[in-house]
DNA sequence: GGGCTGACCTACT
DNA sequence: CAGTAGGCCAGCC
């Protein structure tokens, strides 16, 4: 399970699309109210120095997929879009719904990250 | 092949 | 904390 690609890309256009896979069902592993980085999607989806092929990896996912897109966040804990732009308020509307806090314009990746999820199992902190 | 663009990241001022 | 610089690589001219 563990990833350790260290092959900076991808062989085969066949490599990126099976990756891809990869990492819709990586985000569709997120629990409500938390959130993963682009980083961490694609070190957990195999290829770690392809957080820039998260987002268009995301972007190929088909509607009827339903993709939890929204619970994927830079490494700020900031939402990666124009704070202006529709995408930034529709992602933001839907994480504070599933009780995601914004302070500042900015996710406490401690709370709400992955690290912050696997706190809360392994010592059943209040959230 | 060359050049430019990103829903990125890390390290460093 | 805000900027900058360099690295990264698939996709699209």
């Amino acid at each position: 399970m563990t990833d350790q690609q260290e092959k900076g890309s991808f062989t085969t256009t066949g490599d990126f699309d099976r990756w891809v896979q990869n990492v819709w069902q990586v985000v569709e592993g997120i629990p409500r109210g938390h959130v993963l980085t682009y980083g961490e999607v694609a070190r957990l989806a195999g290829m770690s120095r392809a957080a820039r092929r998260v987002s268009q990896a995301m972007r190929r996912a088909p509607r009827d997929r339903k993709l939890p897109w929204h619970r994927v966040v830079n490494a700020q804990g900031r939402i990666s879009f124009p704070a202006d732009s529709s995408g930034y308020r529709q992602q933001k509307e839907r994480l504070e719904r599933e009780g995601v806090v914004f302070i500042k314009g900015k996710i406490d990746l401690e709370r709400h990250g992955y690290k912050g999820a696997l706190d809360h199992l392994l010592w059943n902190e209040p959230l």
